[in-house]
DNA sequence: TATGAATGAGCATTCATTCAT
DNA sequence: AATGAATGAATGCTCATTCAT
């Protein structure tokens, strides 16, 4: 997407951009997109606010393309899983393992899609957040779906809120996982996994606990 | 809580405040704190930007009593849950019960809360909130090592990262649940705990699938 | 100058009035007019800032009033001691003597004009600051000179730039004035006629000290 | 005196700065600072509001810089008399030069202080002015007590409010000193002297006058 | 490549004032 | 005689953005 009236980055120090995302991409993790000043992103490149527009267009630019650069690697790895043609179970597996691996990759990014997505589908120039969601959707409820059909997620539940629940269970982990931490992405994965299709129940003879005693309290 | 010098919305009028307080939470739930301007919210009242200083002492004094408010009558009922002498698991099931509940009642103030309260602790004025989540991870996580003291939950599962798990899974639910929907509190908590302690994988079948794929994947 | 269209204070009341204006007096001089607030007046006289406006047009019908006041018995005093066909060192005298009686009688009054008078002249309610300026000016001038002619002062001085100085000098004792402190107006004026009158160096013959070194410095 | 986190006017363009602090100063001792919008000053200075915000903090450190440069400049020429080894009277002569020097060097900041000061005080900020007050009448009070004690000075006069009488004489004549006028300072304090040091009566005349009448009024 | 200086729109907040009750 | 609630204009200040150099 080059040069629209001002001549900007001259398409190479693609190097520099790079870096300057990076920057940028932190502090809108940490502090807010909008509370973010550019003067600050700028602060921690070392250069002056202005010397920014050089590189990019706006502050909005730059939240697009960091955003942009994330999903695109995330629907890569993501369309691998869909089309390999794997089981439900394995999909779903595969699924949150290449989601872990896009925290691990991109954790700014998606901290801060996380955080703002919500407000910026509102903007035409966000409006591929608003497919890429609905991509997403497709991809997990059609694995679930599929899942029940054979048999191997239960059918009692509402695959609907089923998804809501595990979506947001794998991005939310972005809020706290830290890169080179105590976990690789592949680890936290798998734990996620056990507790997600196994539950963290200890598994006993009688159903007893199989029905909760909320029930008792509505 | 009163104030400074200012006498301000002279104590009475709280049905006023309240409303108000209302107004700015869907505000500030939708929006996000910093996106929301103080004319924003005037206007959602019917009044102009100034008035609302009649009320309130100012945007952050809007925010604090927002989430002061939820907080406190969250504690009051997870209180009376961690004080009933409850088996873990019948308390954990509680816990969850009563958040669904509070989201239910409380559901900007909850958002808010998600997407706020990291820059939030920063300020003095918000240290409450550090408190909160101090105290709330004491709970839950005690709650999750009792049980698994007990045998009531899975023993091969990291009690830090399962806490993570259900905290977040809980509370993110406030980004799509809406009260009056098609389920009530309840009967969302009630999915969320079948999935969450029994899995939602089918049963009994071989035990090859416990173990995910992963780890040829590394 | 009763009623314009709002009714007022009915005229009635006035004790009320003068209480009032003696705490907005003692705040406009202690905080600065601008600075302070009808709010603030208002908590000093236990009452809420709108309540002000049953009694006084607005925030600046206050000061006139408070001014005229001043100026009013000020010139009482003065033109009895104008029109008493004094020698002009005794009227020189007398002069200073109601002006340090004015001090103790007016002193938050006297303070206002001293910082306020500049910026009000620009007003037309405050035109008669200037018409008071100018007499006063004519008064003290005009002692001088009258001083000067029949060789009761030193001829050798500058008429308009003494006027200025003993002008000051007396005034700006207002800001330092507390009425019950330690001297009364009287012996105050007294001190500072004998500094103006006689000088506060020590009289001797040789006149070497009269032509002060400053000349050498030019 | 660097700053906190901005750079703000990168420490070179101190002519513009200069510039500024002129034009500002010359507004806020016109206007009053509380009254003085920075509007105003922009206006002055042929720029919008927010472009002063480039070369200073806020209004209140422009202030603080105008009072700062006033205040070092002043104690440079009070230090280098006091230091200076003169007797009492030759010290108080050539304070006051050096005081009316200071007026016509820097009549705003002048002007500023003595309208200003008592408010400002209360502010962390502006402490330093406080300080300055304590070595001012430090300076002063000695000279004449020292003066009192060699027989230069009366030994009948209260020295505090001598002290008085004179800081504030020569002081307030900022408010109607004009650079360039009719006199030069040192004239004017030669003047000033003439009248402080040996008073504005003819002497030699009969003792009668030295008690004015003020006695039989009280 | 970047800086320095400035813009202009917008923001939270203050405050004198109004007026029905 | 005073209150409670609101207005509306102004204020100090911030910040993304521009552009000549």
């Amino acid at each position: 997407m080059p040069t629209k009236k001002k001549p900007l980055a001259p398409v190479a120090a693609p190097a520099r951009r790079r870096e300057l995302l990076d920057k940028a991409a932190n502090v809108f993790a940490a502090v807010g997109y909008t509370a973010t000043t550019v003067r600050r992103i700028a602060d921690d490149a070392g250069m002056l606010a202005g010397s920014l527009y050089y590189y990019f267009e706006s502050k909005d630019a730059m939240l697009e393309e960091i955003l942009r650069t994330f999903l695109d690697e995330l629907w890569e790895a993501y369309d691998a899983v869909l089309d390999a043609g794997l089981s439900p179970r394995v999909t779903f597996e595969a699924l949150v393992v290449e989601s872990f691996r896009a925290i691990d990759r991109h954790r700014p990014a998606v901290e801060i899609y996380q955080n703002e997505a919500k407000q910026l589908v509102a903007q035409d120039r966000f409006l591929f957040l608003d497919a890429s969601q609905t991509k997403f959707e497709k991809a997990w409820l059609s694995t679930l779906e599929r899942g029940v059909a054979v048999k191997e997620f239960r059918a009692d539940l509402d695959t609907r809120v089923t998804y809501r629940f595990v979506r947001d269970t794998v991005w939310v982990a972005a809020s706290w996982y830290r890169p080179n931490g105590r976990y690789s992405p592949e680890e936290i994965a798998r734990q996620y996994l056990s507790m997600v299709l196994d539950g963290i129940a200890v598994r006993d003879e009688q159903q007893a606990h199989a029905e909760p005693h909320t029930r008792s309290r509505t």
